[in-house]
DNA sequence: CGGGTTTGACCGGCGC
DNA sequence: GCGCCGGTCAAACCCG
């Protein structure tokens, strides 16, 4: 039998949230509606590994708290596709506001939004994820570590435009964060990249080999709970 | 003193 | 070519 033990450490985590906090189940029934090709250059990887971290049991709080992105129209199309036939939204879940590729909500140049639109995944040259959340705080602490590197007031918005980039070295992640111009209550956040470190704080659980007595590290879930 | 924030300047893309 | 706009830079400033 494995003793398990929890260990202060980092964890690679594939895409930008490596806690659970509030908005992350936001994120995470996003993810689970969203087509993948849209949520990483690099393919599904992301999703996959994504889910497991937030589980159903997230999906199933923070009901009064959004969902998703919006385009600088506020009138996005209704989502295309959901991934998985397999896949049944939790009876609870807030009811998901239409989906658009990041791109094009992000208010990205427009060649690469329609490209991404089009599918044209060689256009990307990131992985871009937005969403949006009631919140009366901009800062959500997703844990990472990020700098504020400038404030820009953006055209036919009252909110200012926050951008901020990942502190860890080497690490080009950027998020940008700003008000909903339509509705203040929402925050509307924006990541690009994916980090290419350990999130900080992330606990790893190590398991006990019987027979020698070693610890080793046994990955980022408890064994029991997987 | 080191790290983060603020904020005006600068730059490049895009539309006209 | 010009102007607008969004994104980034970087110096000054702030704070623990």
């Amino acid at each position: 039998m494995h003793m398990y033990m929890a260990a202060a450490a980092g964890a690679s985590t594939p895409f930008n949230f490596c806690r659970q906090v509030p908005h992350a189940d936001v994120f995470s029934s996003w993810m689970a509606r969203r087509p993948a090709p849209h949520v990483g250059g690099s393919g599904s990887g992301a999703a996959a590994s994504f889910a497991p971290t937030f589980g159903a049991a997230a999906l199933r709080q923070h009901l009064d708290f959004f969902d998703y992105l919006s385009d600088d129209q506020g009138g996005p199309p209704p989502p295309a596709a959901v991934p998985g036939p397999s896949f049944v939204p939790p009876p609870a879940m807030a009811p998901v506001e239409p989906i658009v590729p990041d791109a094009a909500a992000a208010g990205y140049p427009r060649s690469v939004a329609a490209a991404v639109v089009a599918g044209e995944g060689s256009a990307r040259t990131t992985d871009r994820i937005a969403f949006r959340t009631r919140s009366d705080d901009e800062i959500l602490d997703d844990g990472y570590k990020w700098r504020k590197y400038g404030k820009k007031s953006v055209k036919n918005s009252p909110n200012p435009r926050n951008y901020y980039r990942c502190s860890t070295e080497g690490c080009n992640v950027k998020k940008r964060v700003e008000r909903d111009k339509n509705d203040s209550r929402y925050v509307v956040t924006m990541y690009e990249g994916i980090h290419n470190h350990v999130c900080p704080g992330t606990v790893y659980f190590a398991a006990q080999d019987a027979a020698s007595g070693r610890f080793f590290v046994a990955g980022m879930h408890h064994p029991d709970l997987n």
